[in-house]
DNA sequence: AATAATAGTTCCACTATACGGAAACTTCGC
DNA sequence: GCGAAGTTTCCGTATAGTGGAACTATTATT
């Protein structure tokens, strides 16, 4: 058998790769780009792109405004909700039995921008429910998740997020300075998991850790009220917690 | 010369639609689909498909789990994020207008499978706050927006998405049967706005209107309480909303 | 207001690129 | 374990996509 040598293609269709390259160049840049702009980001020829873009925008993947920017295009809006429902199946089997195991609230959330959504949830069955929904965007430095995914960035790039973000004390007890959030990250490398603690909301507490080799940065969490969700049940929860997250990596890489 | 019989469109670059083709199909077959029913579904021959999935695959755009079985990738979510923020960042100043001339929350949502997609909210001064999310999904049948996207559909369209999507009562206001609802949307087709009242939550009012034009159905709305939100609220609304939503409309199709 | 400069679009000949028939291979049902 | 259905690789062919050059629209400059 010859090894395969080919570079970067490998057998992939060349201007599928351009188009999505072209996407990604948009999303990256605001989500609103100029064609020359996206010349010089991707390299590609100028009436490359455009015929690309052509095609992208007949098909509503793309819109183009009178300035002749180009700005995503509400179709990738469906493609977009179909991948996340997608992703929330794939967790919601393994977040059920973190719940079957735990009695508390599982959640799964992606990184988005700079914020945190939430792609899916299993409630526990006690009737003090959590207000977080699917769908649902909130803050990195202040959940479980965020800070759990943010621990897999470089400080530089938590920097960057966080002022973007801002940093709103959801509760007394919020992490309000980056220098404080980066310290907390630190903790959270080193054991290798995160707690929001009252962070959030008054009142709750939580456990989360990042699911890892995850193609979007990725976490889970078990979530309650302070009164259940003590240092014992962390140390139930965060071997379960690791058990799952690693399920979910799996899943997410089973290659053919 | 061969006589040309494909329609694909001027100057459309195939690989590209056909990739986004069965991104769609996959997307309709509940995010999940096999080669071979892709195969049937789009008439194209199995090593294309391979061919252009296999690309996909290695952009993370699509997942293929151990089933052999295609889903879609979570990279679809940036892009789809990406998407829905661009739409709500062109609404956001018509809705603001909203907001300063009637003092009540406004809303932009979407038609996202059988769902409304909360896409922009620009929430009024007063303290009473709407729980309602950029991001967050609701029914269609219970919603303003919801009732006046299913305004624009066909009958057959509006049964087949409440079937699919439920019809349970959120309130004992809410519309709970097929036929009830289309004896509604009769009226909103005639008057040109939909009214939620009480439907979706107890002492809660909603004016809406459908965005003519848009590349997705699309609706906006002025929501608040039913002591504020009366009979002559609506008579001042309507036609801000109409305003706002040919504005909407105007800049979707044209300018920034 | 006129002109220059820059960005975007159309045209077209070339050939690299993607296509699909056939065959090898894998998985599933029995 | 065998046959059938489904999936992946191979490879010759021609179609479909590419990009240089020319042209048009838009924005900046004087």
């Amino acid at each position: 058998m010859t090894e395969n040598v080919t570079t970067t293609g490998a057998g992939g269709v060349q201007s599928v790769e351009r188009a999505f390259d072209l996407l990604e160049v948009i999303a990256a840049s605001g989500g609103e780009a100029m064609l020359s702009e996206l010349a010089t980001a991707t390299g590609l020829a100028l009436p490359t792109i455009h015929r690309l873009l052509r095609t992208l925008v007949a098909t509503g993947y793309v819109r183009q405004l009178a300035n002749r920017r180009y700005v995503l295009g509400p179709g990738l809006i469906r493609l977009g909700e179909g991948a996340s429902r997608q992703l929330g199946a794939l967790a919601r089997t393994h977040l059920a039995t973190l719940v079957q195991q735990l009695g508390e609230t599982a959640n799964m959330a992606v990184l988005d921008g700079d914020r945190v959504l939430y792609a899916a949830q299993v409630p526990s069955r006690h009737s003090m429910r959590m207000f977080t929904e699917v769908g649902r965007r909130a803050h990195l430095h202040d959940t479980g998740v965020g800070k759990a995914i943010l621990a897999q960035l470089t400080d530089a790039a938590v920097r960057s997020l966080v002022t973007a973000a801002g940093m709103p004390a959801a509760t007394t007890m919020s992490i309000t300075t980056p220098d404080a959030l980066l310290q907390d990250l630190g903790l959270i490398r080193s054991r290798g998991y995160a707690i929001d603690d009252n962070e959030q909301e008054i009142g709750v507490r939580c456990f989360a850790m990042s699911v890892p080799n995850a193609p979007t940065p990725t976490a889970i969490s078990v979530s309650g009220p302070v009164s259940r969700v003590d240092e014992a049940f962390g140390t139930r929860a965060v071997p379960l917690l690791r058990a799952a997250a690693e399920a979910i990596s799996h899943d997410l890489n089973r290659a053919p």
